[in-house]
DNA sequence: TTGTATGCGTTATCAG
DNA sequence: CTGATAACGCATACAA
């Protein structure tokens, strides 16, 4: 029996003093390329060689490497060959929230188009805290990913000062900031929000509202604007009671809010900044009672899976999420290719569903 | 004016041959300690003392070293930190579906705990294929993440095998394999069948039907084993013929599926394995004209934040997610200290919301 | 066909 | 107080 069909004789452990405990902590120690070469009696350079392949070893040489490799348990040091190659595949992406399924989707897209060229992703949770989005972006850029992908980011003067240092590609999901930015991928917030406005136009309805968002600056102002191109395609008067952003500190406390200045203000229809807003809101009008849509029709923006299983479904603004992600990641992956890129943005779709119906009656 | 006020000029920047396009592609090049030894005239080893703050080196040489690397735009790198101190400063998380809002609360609470120790999370996406799934935990031991947690292994003969490969610590949170494995956390999965089963019993239910999943075997097992937990208690005999698990490519679709069956079997009651599954149902059941509760009374479990927003809102069984994740980031990071630790499971509750109510009628 | 020397960026040990 | 040297794990240019 050759020593090497008894794994455990391979295991190396190592120990380290825990000063705190003031013990001698044993842990396991992973197998080098240089262990197989002593046990192989080769040096670790051919090692290395008969691992990748190279047709230079002798071809029994590399099997007997191979298959001690295997039963040694190696497994190669991605930390090793980054430091060497200066290169990680991995690409970072920071968004405002691992939970929220608005960017599970999008990082899902991203990942479907990393994963085919053998990069992986590394998420990093911003909470939509500016001071901490940048902290996220350096921690990234520490860990020397090869690009970066940012959801929402508020690229200010001060964050462009500091976005300097990052010497590698940046690509902005749905950037919020106003200054311009090269490599940008985000949807057409003005027409979605013009598509959203003229569906309510169309049933009729005259007063309608338009509940926004104080977090993402520039698409509630987009979303917003195409609110106004479709009333004045329309011909029809708009009263700035009608547009306003509650407060609170969710979207859907903010929506759930909104429903007494809804009341007073007399909208028939409303459209809200996106689906969480709007679920917020149709739940504060089934406690009071308000039938939905009969007496407020509903609109919002995303079109989340959530927004399909509510009572009643939620007519919506559908964007692309996953294909965001995937052009995203594209876009990012192009860059260090050293292609050509383009800023893109991407159309959104009406999508209808029960909570949006013809005019009824003016509330109250 | 020195030259160090003009940051440009630190800027290196390299050069690559594509070959595919045969151009030679510039990128921008870290700043090393190196070459802010180099400006500044000293050794790198003094530079590296200086950013790291050490009292043996002079306070001048120190703010001057400091202000240059500021200037240069001095960003360390892990990747060498971590080959040299053989640690990653990251925990690797295996999860079925990153866009699954089930595993983003989890991820959420182990990133509280590893946050405030200083450590990242790596994300891997296992998408509930068992093959992949440990492909994914040798990617992340290849990126020597210093410990791994997994949720939802079905760790078999197979993955034990593979998994003595992996020298790093690994906790299984809702492991769904049935040999022993020593770090595991999971919630009280019979216990919270039994609640679910017990709380429809005691509105008058008899005809309670179980609708499992073909893909967490073990959970589904042991929600299914409450349930029979529970008549037993209340000495209400079971029909096997309520509890199955439909055909479907997800929770949702099995949900909808079940309607039917659940008709023929004349259930006036339904345990659902999961929320999303008893909200498939449930927008089938709309679909029908069938009203909940008040013909089908419905039940969940996870207590995910869409339960809240659907109509009538779930009932369910309270999972808290968020505390597992702390949990069981606090049991790799105790590990990593060479501390004892328990396995644990964490206790369950009831939500009664709108979708349960007391018997009515037989169906049909 | 295999071995030797070097370097990736950083810190630690030992000299000066 | 500061500098020279080695080491972490790996791949490659160059020698043998």
């Amino acid at each position: 029996m050759r020593p090497w069909n008894a794994p455990s004789k391979w295991e190396r452990v190592n120990t380290k003093l825990v000063s705190d405990l003031n013990i001698h902590l044993e842990y396991r120690v992973p197998v080098t390329i240089k262990q197989i070469a002593a046990v192989a009696g080769v040096c670790h350079t051919t090692v290395s060689r008969a691992l990748r392949g190279n047709p230079m070893i002798n071809a029994n040489t590399t099997a007997r490497i191979k298959q001690l490799a295997e039963e040694m348990g190696y497994v190669p040091s991605a930390v090793a060959l980054s430091l060497r190659s200066q290169k990680t595949f991995t690409i970072g992406m920071v968004v405002t929230s691992i939970s929220d399924p608005f960017f599970g989707r999008i990082v899902e897209g991203a990942e479907d188009v990393a994963r085919k060229e053998q990069y992986s992703i590394f998420l990093g949770n911003s909470r939509n805290d500016s001071e901490r989005e940048i902290a996220v972006v350096d921690d990234l850029y520490r860990r020397r990913v090869d690009a970066i992908i940012i959801t929402s980011l508020w690229v200010d003067n001060q964050h462009h000062k500091d976005l300097e240092r990052i010497k590698v590609p940046i690509v902005l999901i749905h950037n919020q900031g106003d200054g311009e930015f090269t490599n940008s991928i985000a949807v057409d917030d003005v027409e979605g929000g013009r598509m959203a406005a003229a569906h309510l136009l169309g049933l009729g309805h005259r007063r309608i509202a338009f509940v926004g968002t104080p977090d993402q600056p520039k698409s509630n102002r987009q979303r917003l604007e195409g609110y106004q191109i479709a009333h004045q395609q329309a011909s029809v008067a708009m009263d700035s009671a009608l547009c306003f952003t509650p407060e609170g500190n969710s979207y859907e406390q903010r929506g759930r809010a909104a429903l007494k200045h809804l009341r007073q203000a007399q909208a028939t229809a409303v459209f809200c900044y996106n689906d969480r807003t709007a679920v917020g809101l149709m739940s504060a009008c089934r406690e009071e009672g308000l039938p939905v849509p009969k007496e407020l029709a509903v609109i919002g923006f995303d079109d989340l899976e959530l927004s399909r299983y509510v009572t009643p479904s939620l007519t919506t603004i559908n964007q692309p999420r996953f294909k965001l992600g995937q052009t995203a990641m594209r876009m990012a992956l192009d860059l260090l290719e050293g292609k050509e890129v383009q800023d893109q943005v991407l159309p959104c779709a009406l999508v209808e569903r029960e909570s949006t119906a013809a005019v009824h009656a003016i509330i109250d």
